[in-house]
DNA sequence: TTCATTCTATACCTTTTTATCTTGTTTTTT
DNA sequence: AAAAAACAAGATAAAAAGGTATAGAATGAA
């Protein structure tokens, strides 16, 4: 409904990137594989995410991603703003170019209040919140992987 | 931010037909020159809206597209479930196919509040306040078109 | 050094969305 | 009946988003 496939898997990533310990470089590979999402997609993604600053990023052996050392405080907006561009609260809901309070659209008026509450929530929630809530384990971060041959569970 | 153009271009048009007067088909090209959008791409949408039962279409002379009797009252949702899709509110945040109450992902319980909102204008935002919003000439629902040669205004 | 490992950068392919074009069908007027 | 006006529908083209592939550069370890 808001967010294009790139900011989904960022976001996901970057969550899973703060449930793991700090410092501690994360394969693209098994980030991928966690999310059951294409791994040369999701590098593309974490190669931005590090130009952004949000991550950072180890070449060669033991080297991979990770959160920067303050990254816990990143917020929902940090990353969006990177994957969907800086403007993306800025645009007016019927597409227009100019839309403001002097040159407002019909729907500007009605539909300022609950942006902000969107902003609200992409600013307020942060890494350290998302990532508390799935070490819980009460949430889940990426769909269940479909099971081709459910029947060979007997054997595991 | 949300809407895909086809969405915007169809909430702009259905809220021009609702500015005309009612029973009176208006012509595809005429709203496509009054919302400054391709007129083929715009009679796409104009189909689609009337298969779906929100405008009446017209062919031969003296045809064209208007609201239907009570068209007024069409919400926003109204459009956009058939703009978007009939689950276009329905979707997780995060991308996640299976994603409720009890499989929830870590935005689902700070998203669902947020998302009512957004469901709550789209119900309750009708043609008809839209209209009445753009007769009153306060508001408007298209881009000025781009102006070549502004001086040839002292002539008119 | 040399090699495997892992990110980096770029180019490419595929799918979806956006936009256009062409040909037909319906309806009204003359 | 014929012509004109307008929508209907499907094919096509262009642009954007999603996804893949490959060559290159940095790192660590044998």
């Amino acid at each position: 409904m808001i967010l294009s496939r790139t900011s989904q898997y960022a976001v996901q990533a970057m969550i899973y990137m703060a449930t793991q310990e700090p410092g501690q470089p994360i394969l693209n590979k098994d980030v991928a594989a966690r999310l059951n999402v294409p791994a040369p997609y999701l590098a593309k993604i974490l190669q931005a995410l590090a130009k952004g600053n949000l991550l950072e990023s180890f070449r060669g052996r033991l080297g991979g991603f990770c959160l920067r050392p303050e990254g816990l405080r990143t917020s929902l907006m940090d990353i969006l703003v990177l994957t969907e561009g800086p403007t993306f609260t800025k645009n007016c809901l019927l597409g227009l170019k100019q839309c403001s309070k002097e040159t407002a659209c019909p729907l500007h008026f009605r539909w300022v209040p609950v942006k902000e509450r969107i902003i609200e929530l992409l600013n307020e929630t942060t890494l350290d919140k998302l990532s508390q809530a799935v070490k819980s384990g009460k949430y889940r971060l990426a769909d269940v992987p479909v099971k081709l041959f459910p029947e060979l569970d007997v054997l595991a």
